[in-house]
DNA sequence: GACGTGATTGTA
DNA sequence: ACAATCACGTCC
């Protein structure tokens, strides 16, 4: 492939304040299969977005897994297909982005082969990349809630249902198979925010960071 | 802590 | 037709 390097050189008026051309592109395949999988592995990787050459990003530091039509939570729960969830069939590695409550984008990043649903929702980031413009995105807001939430997260890194069913490739996000530092734990439970599938433990953080959302589980 | 927002979907 | 939803911001 065409190497880790992301193009960063493009990037007008922000500053990459961490090194990327180490860490490797996560590629598609790393999403092609459980998303209970996938979901805690991609935590404290580094996720971009290039939107127009205005890159925003931080390391990743809360996801929850939605599986298939055995998870009550999912948007393919108890139907097949819709208009919505579609993304959500197609091949891994993809984005799936949605509208919700009248006003915030959610992020996912699609798992299972495709014709099998599942998607791994990215909760929260550590704002590290591209800063002035993820405070002008989300105008009033201190540092530390920048992107402590899904809703959040998807506005300081300005996306919206155009961006949903990119690829790894063609889409704005990249992600940077960054290792978890020393120190740095895993923690798991219920998902937040559900009406159904609470008692299955599926939403992975890291211990103690402060940058993970206040969401209550439920 | 409760409410408005308001697209999409499931239920009536 | 209407209520619920993988939140957030604001007001009480």
């Amino acid at each position: 492939m065409d190497g880790g390097t992301p193009r960063l050189s493009s990037a007008k008026g922000n500053k990459v304040a961490v090194p990327l051309s180490d860490a490797a592109l996560v590629q598609q395949g790393f999403f092609d299969r459980d998303p209970r999988a996938v979901a805690p592995e991609l935590l404290g990787m580094l996720l971009i977005s290039d939107k127009d050459g205005v890159v925003t990003g931080g390391r990743i530091v809360e996801t929850e897994a939605y599986l298939g039509s055995d998870d009550p939570g999912s948007h393919a729960a108890t139907k097949g297909i819709t208009k919505r969830n579609a993304t959500m069939y197609g091949p891994p590695g993809h984005l799936y982005v949605y509208f919700t409550y009248g006003n915030h984008h959610m992020l996912n990043l699609v798992c299972e082969s495709e014709g099998t649903a599942g998607a791994v929702l990215i909760r929260a980031i550590e704002p590290t990349i591209g800063l002035e413009t993820m405070r002008l995105r989300r105008q009033g807001r201190s540092d530390r809630e920048l992107t402590n939430g899904p809703g959040k997260l998807a506005a300081a890194l300005g996306l919206t249902m155009s961006d949903n069913g990119g690829g790894l490739i063609d889409s704005a996000i990249r992600i940077h198979a960054l290792r978890l530092p020393a120190g740095e734990r895993v923690a798991t439970s219920g998902r937040i925010g559900l009406s159904a599938g609470h008692e299955l433990h599926l939403r992975y953080y890291l211990e103690g960071h402060k940058n993970v959302s206040k969401g209550r589980i439920g």
